[in-house]
DNA sequence: TTATTTATTTTGATTACTCAAAGTACATGG
DNA sequence: CCATGTACTTTGAGTAATCAAAATAAATAA
């Protein structure tokens, strides 16, 4: 069994290498996002990889390897269900959910966790849309593109948010911008690099191109032209 | 904040002192509870002992200050409510729930408590009937005698089992021997050390007397003479 | 190319917890 | 009153995780 540490770093290192086929991820990045220094991210990242579950090149970075995804997802899954199941069943707040599910995703047993979910029905995504990966470790993630590459007049509806951050999600709740809201794209000014949003039933939202870029949507009539990336924003959310 | 670690010590401590009015807990003992080496209870306790959670006399023993009881009466309403939790709302078997609350018990934030707390509509007891220490560090036990001072013939309620054994708590259940049940004395044997008992609308079933001390009941027609202690069963039940 | 900045690794030390084994105090039985 | 066994404490050592600071490598600027 992996110690709640290597979990953590699993986890992070799974997130950020996501949208990235075979980059390695450098160890000031890891170090950041597991909140050690990069000393003891290099000494924790070299024990990880003599264990097998991940390839460490020096000072180019680590990659998990397919036993190291596998503990990964397994770890994503248990922190995902517990959000809903925080949110859902306990009444938790959508903005305390991923803290609360950060420490909980370590001593949670096999059969509590089943319990949970067959409770909730076995669902496919987390409180902010982001997909559970299965029980057998498989991770499926829809094509969705983003708030920003909408033109105006677009009518869509939220499927995810790509933020954990308490102070986003208050926002976006409080504008009416959550996932299963229906959304049309009332002005598009890139100059301003700025839309204008109007959730149904809610007050227009201002957004920037970097806050509308957090939202992603479906069914996605996306302007033609210049879509520079194919998945337009990467999955940050753990 | 106290570690999980010295929250165990104390949640220990707490159960054995708790029916010994002012004796000492001999380091044996509660290394034992805890699952640890004497000398490894000995270094523990000297450090507890130093933060002022316990008071410590060398060759003798260790005993909780009234500051290291409330933070072990903390420790002990999360486990409990945890178990109550586990039971009712998400189905665990009664005899798993102690083990799974054991681990739970101490990541478990204030917020979740509390919304577990209002969910389950304030409880006094977990499901073994053990009593639920109030959030403000509360704590009320009612006088009961056991199923070993009931005479032929008495009808009672069990209100409580103080074993936490998986084991036991499988055979009680199987048994018709669980809280809230009624239960008729058929036989006692003081001779053979044994008596009968016949939950409502079951089998009846031959205890042990030390069996039977582990049930706990209501209303307690006691039989005179020879009872030689006021509280006949320590709670040992954590 | 050389110098400087930046990222990374190494080193040495620390904290919290643990054990095994050696040493010590004490009650108890002869 | 001594001898002994049991319970307890001390000692020395190990593991897991961490940090600060020194050393090193690579990238960038001059």
């Amino acid at each position: 069994m992996a110690s709640r540490t290597i979990e953590n770093y699993l986890k992070q290192l799974w997130l950020e290498q996501q949208d990235t086929r075979g980059k390695y991820v450098p160890m000031g990045k890891l170090a950041a996002l597991v909140g050690v220094t990069a000393g003891t991210a290099t000494t924790m990242v070299k024990a990880i990889a003599d264990s097998g579950l991940a390839k460490y090149a020096p000072r180019a970075g680590v990659r998990l390897t397919k036993a190291g995804e596998q503990l990964a997802l397994h770890v994503l899954r248990r922190h995902r269900l517990l959000e809903l199941f925080l949110v859902e069943v306990l009444g938790i707040d959508w903005s305390d959910a991923h803290g609360e599910a950060e420490e909980l995703e370590h001593v949670i047993s096999e059969t509590v966790l089943a319990r949970i979910d067959s409770l909730l029905g076995h669902p496919s995504v987390d409180p902010h849309g982001d997909p559970i990966p299965s029980s057998a470790g498989k991770f499926e993630t829809l094509e969705l593109c983003s708030l920003a590459e909408l033109n105006t007049g677009n009518a869509t509806v939220i499927e995810r948010i790509v933020d954990q951050s308490s102070e986003f999600l208050r926002f976006a709740q409080s504008s009416g911008l959550v996932p299963r809201a229906q959304v049309v794209i009332e002005h598009t000014n890139p100059q301003a690099g700025a839309i204008s949003a109007r959730p149904a039933g809610k007050e227009p939202v201002m957004l920037s191109m970097v806050a509308a870029a957090k939202f992603l949507v479906r069914p996605c009539n996306a302007r033609r032209g210049k879509r520079r990336n194919r998945r337009p924003v990467p999955p940050v959310s753990p």
